[in-house]
Order: C-alpha cells, then sequence, then structure tokens
DNA sequence: AAGTGGTCTAGACCACCGA
DNA sequence: CGGTGGTCTAGACCACTTT
C-alpha cells in the first residue's frame, strides 16, 4: 500500500473518528500494524494530514494526532474563499510601520533589535540605494512581535552616510520617527515585492516555525518626494499569521 | 553525525564546487559513503539544500544533484541584467487580466478551461458579490500557462442574473472583454488580499507541483465604477515563477 | 545495460512527558 | 516507568533516462 493509498485510508478514519467525536487518532505502530505498513509509512501520511492541518501532533505520554477540526467533504475547494484563521492583515496601500499597522488591528506591538550595524553594502543593496558596491551602509535586523508571538523579522539598510550618527541612538525605538525628526525625510513612495521563501533554521528559530516552512517575503524600497532612496528591506512573515491586502484603480 | 552536521557539509562542499567551477554533486550513494552515514541522512540534507534552492535534481543516468547557481563567481547579481526576470511579475497595482500581463512580459500565454457551470453560491461568494446565499452564479475554473507551463489556478464567480447567457459563449476566450463588449460592464477598482496556502492533491496535479508545496492565493473582488460588484475569485499561483509588486504613494 | 534519484520496509534508539 | 512522537541506520526495489 503506497503513500496515496495509506492517505485517502487515514482520510476515511480521519472522517469516522469525527463522526463519532473522537478526537484522537491510534498510535502510529497501531496504524501501522493495522493498515499493514510501516510506521515509517504511516508517518508519511501523518506528516502530509499535518501539512493540511487536518490533524495536530503533540509528543509524551498522552501524546498522539489530534484531529483538528471537522471538515466538510469537498471537491475542488470553495473552502479556498473561506477566511476563519484570525490573520494579522498588513494593507501595502500605505505606508504605515508594522508597529502602527499593529496597534490598529488591536494588537500590542513589540519590537526586538537583533542586530543594529555598519557594514560594506552588498550588490543588491547598493543598486536599490543608488550608491556605489561596498559603499557604508546602517543595517538592522529587528524582530517584530504581536501580542507577545513572531510575527516577522525584517531587515533594513539605510545609506550610512545620508544619516550620520544613526546607531548612536541604537536601540532606535520608531525609526520613521527618527528620519522625521532628526534628518527631516519623510518616505513618500514604496515599491514592493512579495514572493515566497522557505525559513532557513536561523529565521526559523527567531520567527518559533520549523525550518523550511513558507515565508512571505516582501522585499521594499523606501523614497523621499525627490524619489530618492531612504532604505531598503527584507520583511519576512510568518505565512499563517500574515494576510496582505490591495485596493486599486483602474489606469 | 546529524542532519544539521551533515547539511552544513554539503554546504561547504557546494562552496567549493562552485569555486571549482563545477555545479554538479557526486551521487546520493557516494556521498553517503563520503560521509560515512546513510543514503537516507544525505537525502534529508539534500532536500533542505532543494527547498532553499541551493541545488537541482534531475533523476535518470546522467542525472545527479546541480548547484542552481554560481554565487561566489559574479560579483554582481546576473539577475539584475536579466530583462526578462526568472519569475513573472504580477502587477497589483492595475487590473490586467493575465494574459495581457504575460504577453507585456514576453511570455505566451494559454488558457485552458477546465470547468464552467452554474451553481448556487456559497455564504462567502454570495457575500462578496453583494447576492443572496444559494444565488446562482457562475463558475469558472480555469488553468493559467505560461510558455506552455502551468502558473496558476483560477476560480472565478459571477452573478449569475447580471451576466445572463454567460456559458452560451462557453468556452470563453476573454472574459473581460465579453464582459466590457456584450455587457458594458468594465472593471474600475480591485480588492486583493495575498496569503500563502498550500497545494491539495489536484490543484497539485493541475499545477505540476507537489502536493503540500506552498502557494500564492490572491483573492479579489473586482467593482465596476458605481461600486457593485462584477466578480470574486481566488488564483492560485506557482510559487516559484510569480513575484507579486505593488508600488505605493504616501496617503 | 547501468547508474541516477524516488520510495518503501524493518528495526533501533532518543527526547519528551504524563500516569 | 512506560508510551508517545522524532530521528536515525540498513538495505531493498522501482522508475527513469542516458549510454
Amino acid at each position: 500500500m503506497e503513500t496515496e493509498e495509506l492517505y485517502a485510508a487515514l482520510d476515511a478514519l480521519l472522517r469516522e473518528l469525527a463522526s463519532q467525536g473522537k478526537e484522537r487518532l491510534p498510535s502510529e505502530r497501531e496504524l501501522a500494524m493495522r493498515f499493514s505498513v510501516t510506521r515509517a509509512a504511516v508517518r508519511r501520511a501523518l506528516a502530509e494530514l499535518e501539512a493540511h492541518h487536518r490533524i495536530v501532533r503533540v509528543v509524551g505520554r498522552s501524546g498522539g494526532a489530534f484531529i483538528s477540526e471537522i471538515v466538510e467533504s469537498s471537491p475542488i475547494p470553495a473552502l479556498l474563499f473561506d477566511t476563519r484563521p484570525r490573520r494579522i492583515v498588513r494593507d501595502l496601500n500605505t505606508v504605515k510601520g508594522v508597529p502602527q499597522m499593529l496597534r490598529d488591528q488591536g494588537y500590542e506591538p513589540e519590537t526586538r533589535s537583533i542586530a543594529e550595524s555598519m557594514e560594506a553594502a552588498p550588490a543588491i543593496v547598493a543598486h536599490a540605494l543608488g550608491l556605489k558596491t561596498g559603499a557604508k551602509v546602517v543595517s538592522l535586523l529587528r524582530l517584530r512581535l504581536a501580542d507577545g508571538a513572531p510575527l516577522s523579522l525584517e531587515r533594513m539598510y539605510l545609506d550610512a552616510a545620508r544619516f550620520p550618527g544613526l546607531l548612536d541612538h541604537s536601540p532606535i525605538p520608531s525609526l520613521y520617527e527618527l528620519l522625521s525628526s532628526r534628518f527631516g525625510v519623510t518616505v513618500f513612495a514604496t515599491d514592493e515585492t512579495v514572493e515566497i521563501t522557505s525559513a532557513s533554521r536561523q529565521v526559523a528559530a527567531l520567527l518559533g516555525v520549523r525550518p523550511w516552512e513558507p515565508l512571505l517575503a516582501v522585499r521594499r524600497v523606501s523614497r523621499a518626494a525627490d524619489g530618492t532612496p531612504i532604505e531598503t528591506s527584507v520583511d519576512l512573515f510568518r505565512a499563517d499569521r500574515t494576510r496582505l491586502t490591495v485596493s486599486t484603480l483602474r489606469k
């Protein structure tokens, strides 16, 4: 019995248990015996059920695999229109900072500075900021939390020559406010790109997700009213806690 | 030697090979012997490298694991010079349809209609379109391809009462054009949200990706100039072929 | 035919954690 | 202590693709 069959069998078992109001599956070893397959095969199928959030797995003595919710069967899903989980909404139409966005939605924002340093600009950063490769840039690595839980990891670069003494204020409480009050610079426009990336081990540890889990990567270049670049950054958002929104008018 | 060590060792090997201009790794069996681990261990580490797009794996006689790009040799990333990006760019600032967007970027667009039908609106769809639950809606399921390779799967709902006889033209060549010429309706504004979802087996098969692989889900409501909803849809984009862009001005 | 990656069985040991 | 999931070794067979 290959994985696909086993997945179907477990799927049926899940529905049966759900209909009986039970939420705990038999142990992996017992499932392996029942379906006459190895435990490894059971684990592959369970891993897929877990990836689809059909089950949750818990270790330890009364641990096991638990049904995460009762789902009706449906062919190709209208399910995708469902928006049950409470996700934090990042509106790409505004230039608000993350903390303000969180407060607007009733979350308690927190920012932890992981690293603040001066370094030579990598090629892509230099290109985005209109500098020569190797020019000095200020590099900030910050972790954003909402209600105490990690939401995103942000790496930002700024032209060190344009903003001298920026690191004197370390740790920086509100960057946009500091740029405005001390340097008279405000963000006028942003160009952003959105892609999926996967979490490296270090990123995963900081964000509290598993390695290689998918993340939303938002790359940004902020510009002043005269078009000169102010900062370029990459935000890595936890996929399970984030929804991006955009509104557009015809052009 | 556990997975993390082995990953680091393979990482070092990757850099060494890259510096020598080589792009092919030894076979899994040889790597296992070299590092005195089982082939399963090698495969776990290689899977991680693949998830990070560090390598590409090919089956068959002269297959193997190949380094996906040589980073060391060139100080300035070749990407910056590439006029036709490896990923297809979906500009969320415009309301252009997918085929037009593809043509603009030099790809050959193709749309395959998977299903076109009339059905009762699910609650969420009815809500988005301002209809009563159960009202008749036209449901379209279409696969978009670029240069013959699957790019996205789109499920769209339209008010059947507003667009009578829409399915008479089945299969629909250009929906936006049809709405304009036959019903005098043009899209004026769109509200879109972006999230990560994972591919079900059926979706994965259509898009040519593996089950549970992450996808970009773009949900949309298109409105006419008077604010009435025209259509609501979900686009599932292959993460490895898509980049979304947004530009904003201060508000 | 031969060598590649893909997948499976079989079994062991570990980390964890409640009974 | 004992049962759970998590991870590892060892080895077999299959599907695929070039030689």
